[in-house]
DNA sequence: CGATCGTTTGACAAGGGTCAAAATGCGTGG
DNA sequence: CCACGCATTTTGACCCTTGTCAAACGATCG
């Protein structure tokens, strides 16, 4: 029921994504495929951008996934967000703005300029939308690291990657590429790697995952939903 | 060091607030407090907004406290963020926009207005900033729920409260009022009450706070602030 | 003066963390 | 093709923080 099918998709994540997120002009189209052209790659941990200094450009990344991370003063780690293909990073509405989290590249990553958009096109609106589901995304981590148990968490977790991949055009039914290890699931989720693996483990022998070689499928996605009550995404009336 | 001195304020919270976040005109701050005048009140518990619904229209709080919440299948309630005075609700920049979050009166509370903004004006700026402020505090929650232990949240929690009604002039040094049960308190830092209940005891045993009649005295905050390593909200290069 | 809501306390259970070590996988160089 | 070194995954034993359940206590209000 919280499926959604897509056409076959031949364009990069940013534009696909983009174009179904809000209704593209012809031309609104080709500036974001033109755009994506223009690529910059970053080696894996690199920083793309570091917490407290001035945001410089507007970037979105086209492959390989990054985390915004905040580091306490005892060297803990927590993941506030993956950023992955087809996200924008850095778009902000007011001056000077100082970026609230540092931007990691999480393996090797390729990144685009964003194209500039005029005030209420299609363009803007997309970005807007895009900015208002990061904002949907931190309500249900909120939620998730406030009230789910680890296995409920690592279901919740896995249900809203795939959901936000399969908008990128980057996931294959129930199936799709895993690139991080487990200790930055734990940093994500909130927990320690040693409970993520024991969690994984429970998760295959319940029949729920299939995990190898950095790939997973959810082997059973209606019963996922139905153990943590996801919902997906919507933050337009229009959207759909 | 993460002090701030503010001068006396006469105006309302979100005159107060936005004024301090920018630089205001003469008319800006006038259409603040023309605004603050044209009051709507709403008994407790009344739902301000309701999740998945559209948002009607822009408004501020002026007095009394809200919470955003999101309740899971199983019943159990996560307080995503509180709604303080002198804060937004419904402050969105794309078309059609849905409400992530029920929007809860923790009490009865006053609210007003929001003056419409030219682009580019110093509100339009107070309000983006706003917004930058509200992510701000959405990762400090995440970081909170995933790697603080009780006694953590409840420091860095009460600081970031205390550094939020500040700003709307409603924090007398580093006493102020919480208006809240130690149930809700629990909803919000990912605990049950009981256990709020004894870390509550444990900060009074350790000469932290004094709690008496809903005004809590931070009796320590340098202290504090060493614990958490807690550093205050800064979204962009001109604040302070 | 009950009734109701919120706070406080106690006994016990369980989920998840810690520490340590073994097993597995993988890229590099010989 | 094998061997080495390093990162990652996996497993076990034990412990601690937090949750659960239940009851008592206190305050506020018609």
């Amino acid at each position: 029921m919280n499926t959604v099918q897509y056409p076959a998709m031949n364009t990069g994540p940013l534009s696909t994504r983009l174009s179904r997120l809000v209704s593209l002009t012809r031309e609104e189209k080709s500036a974001l495929e033109e755009a994506e052209r223009d690529q910059r790659r970053a080696p894996s941990r690199r920083e793309l951008v570091a917490e407290g200094q001035p945001i410089r450009d507007r970037r979105a990344l086209l492959s390989g996934w990054a985390c915004r991370q905040r580091i306490l003063i005892d060297g803990q780690r927590q993941i506030i967000s993956l950023v992955l293909p087809g996200d924008l990073l850095g778009v902000c509405s007011h001056s000077s703005p100082l970026a609230a989290t540092t931007i990691l590249a999480v393996n090797e990553v390729v990144m685009c300029p964003v194209p500039h958009a005029q005030a209420s096109s299609g363009l803007a609106e997309a970005y807007a939308r895009s900015v208002a589901l990061e904002e949907h995304y931190f309500v249900a981590q909120i939620t998730r690291l406030g009230r789910l148990n680890a296995y409920e968490r690592m279901i919740d977790w896995l249900l809203e990657t795939r959901e936000r991949l399969a908008l990128a055009g980057l996931a294959a039914g129930d199936r799709f590429a895993l690139p991080i290890t487990q200790e930055m699931l734990a940093d994500t989720l909130g927990l320690t790697s040693v409970h993520v693996n024991r969690t994984l483990q429970a998760m295959r022998r319940d029949g729920l995952i299939q995990l190898r070689g950095g790939i997973i499928t959810l082997l059973d996605r209606a019963q996922m939903e139905r153990l943590t009550g996801y919902k997906s995404a919507r933050v337009s009336s229009d959207d759909r």
